[in-house]
DNA sequence: CTTGCCGACCTTACAGCGTAAGGTTAGTTT
DNA sequence: AAACTAACCTTACGCTGTAAGGTCGGCAAG
């Protein structure tokens, strides 16, 4: 299986031969600058110096690129070992999937709805019903814990990133800061009075202590007390 | 047909005014019936009875109409007096927001993912703020509670509906009872073992047991033990 | 009664979309 | 040298959202 490399055989400019990794990263490199919406065959192929139809000889449709797309974000979660305590490896699951919705915040939405390869929808439920079992649940209680803990974790990332999307901010209490804050002000206040009155108070709480807190209600109460306190680590 | 609006007389109407609100609810249909991708403007028209053009007389774009189909699920959340307990009050947010889900499982991801109406969308914030204050949690407490409490059960709904989104099936352990049982099986097994075990057992798990335990899990971390206790319910 | 306005509706048109079908090459194999 | 093949391009089709402007009936003021 010979590659063509730049130094065989094209003595101008090389154009590299465009796999699909390639086509799929370009992709959510132009979803994530400049959202999905702007993502179109002709932008995607244009991206890469090419007509648009050439894609298709490395992606069989759109709408399995944009599965591929969410599967490439999901390739930054790995299966810890189980040495780990459970404890740990949920965290770990926690802050992972974090940070690769923080890193692809455009793209992390797929993940939650677009057809998703089986390989990469199941890995967090894989890494979360081995830690589960592994602290002692049995296996109907394992999995209805990692459904509940995994519905939180994807629910508040969305969330969290979801007041930008496609390129556009949307109403919700993380997009209290800009100038939407005029808007809830002009709310009813007989109707609204809590969010009326704590409308400038939003934007004073910490999105990262708030996930850490709810990481902790939910593990608290999910884990077994033995396996909350099996293993003593840093910080 | 000359005689048109006339109100008092014409019992035969060929055509009714048509107003916003039903121009919303036959997206709505359309959605539900056929999937996110089958709602165009023209398709929308056509089912009203006119050309597509006529709808923006009633809606400035399709992106403002997501937003207002958005809304219109959201108006079957209402909210509850603050003389009952904040526990009941959770609860019935919670199962709320479930049964609009389930009525509408293609629109409700738009709630999640369009650009919503202020109103609509800050409504179950405000509902749960309430509950959060008035079972005595600090305002920073209850802010964060709210976002923690809503994230699980937005994220519990778009897993539970999202199996099935615009018409099509995609990965995850709520969709293992269809055919895709096999493809699990066919997963890797050193890298998917527990996952593998359990494929049949993901089915025989109640959605609606899951989420109850899940409800349970978030308020008897979130509540102070006294608003937990306040209200004797049922089972 | 006429006049003029107004808003709901229609017609036409356009740029952009995903992709089916088939053509052109260059590199490898036979 | 001929055949095969994989990567890329060209063209074309039916669809999309919507800008621009036309038609027409009902209502208010003259």
């Amino acid at each position: 299986m010979p590659r063509t490399t730049a130094s065989s055989s094209s003595r101008k400019t090389a154009r590299a031969p465009l796999d699909q990794t390639r086509v799929v990263r370009a992709a959510v490199d132009i979803a994530n600058a400049h959202g999905t919406d702007a993502l179109s065959m002709r932008a995607l192929a244009a991206e890469l110096g090419v007509e648009a139809m050439s894609l298709y000889s490395h992606v069989p449709s759109k709408e399995v690129l944009l599965g591929l797309m969410a599967a490439h974000v999901m390739d930054a979660i790995d299966i810890p070992p189980r040495t780990l305590p459970p404890l740990k490896r949920l965290q770990r699951l926690a802050t992972d999937l974090r940070e690769a919705a923080h890193a692809h915040p455009a793209v992390f939405p797929l993940v939650v709805l677009a057809p998703l390869d089986m390989r990469a929808a199941v890995r967090p439920t894989e890494i979360a019903l081995q830690a589960f079992l592994d602290a002692g649940l049995s296996d109907q209680r394992a999995i209805r814990s990692q459904r509940v803990f995994l519905s939180f974790v994807r629910g508040y990332l969305l969330w969290e990133i979801g007041g930008f999307t496609a390129g556009r901010w949307r109403a919700s209490d993380a997009t209290l800061q800009p100038a939407s804050l005029a808007e809830v002000k002009a709310l009813d206040a007989a109707e609204f009075p809590e969010t009326r009155r704590l409308a400038a108070t939003f934007s004073r709480i910490s999105p990262d202590q708030a996930f850490a807190e709810g990481l902790a209600s939910m593990l608290s109460s999910l884990l077994p007390a033995a396996a909350r306190t099996a293993s003593r680590g840093k910080r």
